[in-house]
DNA sequence: TGCTATTAGTTCGATATCGCACTATAAAGT
DNA sequence: ACTTTATAGTGCGATATCGAACTAATAGCA
């Protein structure tokens, strides 16, 4: 195996670390029983506009469409999202956020808010986002390449 | 919020999708069962020695130790990995691979090969090795940093 | 030594994740 | 229009993940 190689495994190994001590720090600060994939649905809703179909937000966080099925449904049973027909195609729904989940959302945030800040700062706010076009990048080009 | 805060958001976002991308990717590759988790743990052996403890292991992927009681045992079960009394803790155990497991790690290594360097060579395997330090760095701030 | 606090690991229960198979609808090809 | 293929979503079963509470053993300290 090259260096690069081994690189990438370590760059994945790290991502994947990351990931994990995010979610987790996310995860303790959110309310009782929310767990940071249904915030991520709210917060996608509220940043990129809601109607979206469970396909297309399945999409955006790159995860089989029954984890969505399931996460919105759970949204739906706690009265944060409301899921209606599609206009024009049968097959489909689209999802909007219900005032509670806004309110829930807009909570979640402010819990956030705190921390984020500080981590912002102690790492620098240049550092991240001198990151954000690359990872754009590894990460486009492995959604174009999912066969592998 | 400022945009360091919404920046580091993003942040966060995109690592949890590369990882959800990688992951499933990995996934597909391995054999009949064999799940990632199960994978790291023995590419983890392979890599950084046998004769580790369960809660090194854990710490080594900032999963809790639960998380590692439920993989040890499964790879136990299926003979990949031995289990054996600390030396000097009565409290603790030490993990070791058996030849099964040996195998099974080399196996599954050899079937990520080619993927592996096709997404290092389209990738470019500078910009990856570029990504580390930073990485390396903001993983040790948010170890260091469960608190917040 | 004896008491207390800490640590390693497990058990248990709740929930998330995901693959497979299925239904319903839509789109494409003839 | 008719048949075939593709797409959106769900139901279900298997398994992974994880928090809370527990046990056993160690470390700290009076």
């Amino acid at each position: 195996m090259s260096d690069q190689d081994k690189a990438l495994f370590q760059f994945f190994n790290e991502v994947a670390i990351i990931n994990q001590l995010s979610s987790a720090m996310f995860q303790a600060r959110l309310p009782e029983g929310m767990h940071v994939s249904h915030f991520s649905v709210l917060n996608h809703l509220v940043r990129l506009g809601e109607g979206k179909t469970p396909l297309a937000i399945a999409n955006a966080f790159q995860v089989p469409k029954t984890t969505m099925t399931h996460t919105l449904s759970v949204l739906e049973k706690r009265a944060l999202i409301r899921m209606a027909p599609h206009e024009s195609d049968g097959r489909s729904k689209v999802v909007f956020l219900t005032d509670a989940g806004r309110t829930m959302q807009r909570d979640a945030i402010a819990t956030m808010d705190a921390p984020i800040r500080q981590i912002a700062e102690d790492l620098g706010g240049e550092t991240v986002t001198e990151l954000l076009p690359a990872l754009e990048r590894i990460r486009a080009y492995l959604d174009a390449n999912r066969g592998l």
